[in-house]
DNA sequence: TAAAAAACTTGAAGTACTTCAAGAAATTAG
DNA sequence: CTAATTTCTTGAAGTACTTCAAGTTTTTTA
């Protein structure tokens, strides 16, 4: 039930058995139905998301009252709003499963005890949001340097198989630009 | 010499004694001149900077070669390329110095050696990174979501010191827009 | 399996910016 | 203190996109 997670944190770090134990006592399965949302704007977000299986993405609503995704997040990949999760501030962002989805959760309260319980979860998270901010900060770069057309080849190069798991308007929007100009894009109209 | 970093630590973990000392004897503090680089692209990032005084930038040179900045870090801010750290895959940005700087250093092989005896110091890292990543979060919300001009605006609200602090072209280009644009928006000419 | 809803396409018109070029102002260096 | 360098400003021309509106295709639901 846990194990695509347990693989994911011996990657990093070696967990004892009974730590192991203690772990999964803390965690919880839940399924999201497709469009469901497990987030919403100025909610304040005190869950960690471990993705098992299916699709979910934080996004906004801009001023025109259109949704512009921020992130995808796919299998083994936490997704969560940190700022609002430290800051205990209520959250800017929605996220919705894109695609029935299987997560395991984690509340803030019991994270905090099972950290102090077992230190070397800390590394693990650690390492995690260290990555992730790195991949945060490639992506600002991305958007910066390269055109609209640009971002979608490279993307598409990058990861074929996901640019047909979700609606290409979710896709425009992530790589900010309207879902028309990517139509155009693809039909080599431009 | 290292208390700014010493009590950015202990806002958020408590340090004992010889944690302290055993810290201090692993840190070492460095000056940069003014528009000095202490990471090229194409280097591999083994450093971790906390700045103690000055202003840092990550830029990158677009495919005109012009520069962009991706990122400033001010007193009491780290700033490295996590993702050429942990992957040890070489950076894709340049840091520079603005101001003439002051910095704590922190080695790669020496962080990993702390970590080890001082496992708390984990958390503190976990931490600024998952906060950082917030952040990054935030900024790709305000670029997808506002205009030049609100961009312009919010950022001058949020920080009108720092605006005065380094050149415009500079922050033009971190708020992705092109340093004449930035000059008219000033004017009120658009 | 039909109807409804969601997602995609297309062209035309508009606009928020960029680029270029040249000069003015401010800052730095010798 | 003067020259050299860096930074900022301005207008004119160009462009990479957006927006709108309508029709088509695909997917979902009952």
């Amino acid at each position: 039930m846990y194990k695509a997670l347990l693989q994911h944190i011996e990657k990093i770090i070696t967990l004892e058995l009974w730590e192991i134990d203690l772990l999964e006592s803390c965690l919880s399965v839940s399924t999201i139905k497709k469009k469901e949302l497990i987030l919403k704007e100025g909610q304040i977000c005190n869950t960690l998301y471990f993705i098992t299986k299916g699709c979910l993405r934080q996004y906004i609503i801009n001023s025109k009252g259109s949704e512009q995704t921020l992130q995808f997040g796919i299998e083994n990949w936490w997704i969560t709003d940190y700022l609002s999760y430290h800051n205990q501030t209520p959250s800017h962002f929605y996220i919705q499963a894109v695609e029935k989805c299987e997560v395991i959760t984690l509340e803030k309260q019991t994270l905090e005890s099972i950290l102090i319980q077992i230190p070397k979860l800390e590394r693990y998270f650690r390492i995690i949001a260290q990555k992730s901010f790195g991949a945060a900060q490639m992506r600002i770069k991305f958007l910066f340097t390269m055109s609209a057309e640009e971002r979608y080849h490279h993307f598409n190069d990058l990861y074929p198989e996901f640019v047909q798991r979700v609606p290409q308007y979710m896709l425009a929007s992530y790589l900010d630009f309207s879902a028309e100009f990517m139509s155009k894009i693809r039909a080599g109209k431009v």
